[in-house]
DNA sequence: GTCAGTGCAAACGGTTTGCATGTTT
DNA sequence: AAACATGCAAACCGTTTGCACTGAC
């Protein structure tokens, strides 16, 4: 596993490669993504980023998570509520996302395999892993219901 | 099968029974989704409303919407791209919308069972099956890729 | 007559965009 | 110097809400 820094290194490595230039704003960015152990959304990466650079714009930020979600760089993911979580890409995973108390979790790609191979067969239709989180009650919630 | 006026009239019995009043504005709603083959957004919901009912308000369409849902009469579920979709409650199905067309499909629930059944044996997470649409390609636009 | 339901308009959260300015190359 | 990236503010889309009024019960 590659450290933080040679993470970070890799995405600007990247965007130069695709003749992008390297700004402030998109350091910030990579940063907070590569230190960020959860998921967040534009709204909170903005805030990191702000705490290190206070004059980057949530515009910016969203221009920059599209562009390094063009690139492949950055996955977003839509939860079914509220705003789309966004981080790197790396290892393949897929999220589900509690409707109860919003946390959206990892879970192995394996495990809609038979699924995505299913949805092949059967309805011809190709499945993208990352690009939704399937919506239900985490094991906390389901326990805590009333 | 029940015939689309049953199905109108029980989806309005199950509004009487709950103590909610019947209203023109509701059975606009209900007769738009009852008549309704594919999955509708709350907009066009609307829109198909106001041919019937000229000054029916989007937020009151909202409201039906929500109340219905609520009373389980309806589902809705949410795609990954744009507006959330509605459709009467009935035959137990699940959603894939093709990112690159935008369209809803149907699948039998069944193909999620594996997956519901290891999400809830690893994760201790309970799938809800309706209420986000899994994203990917369908058979049409994977077809016609470049 | 009462109260839930409605229409309207305004607010909302999340995101995108136009434009003038700033910065990387 | 040229092209691209940025900040700001305004627009945008989908949805929700406050309020005064209407209509179902």
């Amino acid at each position: 596993m590659a450290s933080v820094v040679e993470r970070g290194e890799e995405v600007l490595a990247a965007l130069r490669d695709h003749a992008k230039r390297i700004t402030a704003p998109k350091r910030a960015v990579v940063e907070v993504l590569v230190d960020a152990d959860e998921h967040l959304t534009a709204d909170e990466v903005t805030k990191r980023v702000q705490v290190l650079r206070p004059d980057v714009s949530p515009s910016t930020v969203y221009r920059i998570l599209e562009e390094l979600d063009d690139l492949g760089l950055v996955l977003h993911s839509h939860t079914g509520h509220g705003a789309a979580v966004y981080h790197l890409a790396g290892s393949s995973h897929s999220h589900v996302t509690c409707e109860a108390c919003q946390t959206t979790f990892e879970v192995p790609a394996e495990i809609y395999d038979r699924l995505a191979r299913e949805l092949l067969a059967t309805e011809g239709f190709e499945l993208n892993r990352h690009h939704v989180a399937l919506s239900g009650l985490c094991a906390r919630c389901r326990g805590a219901q009333s």
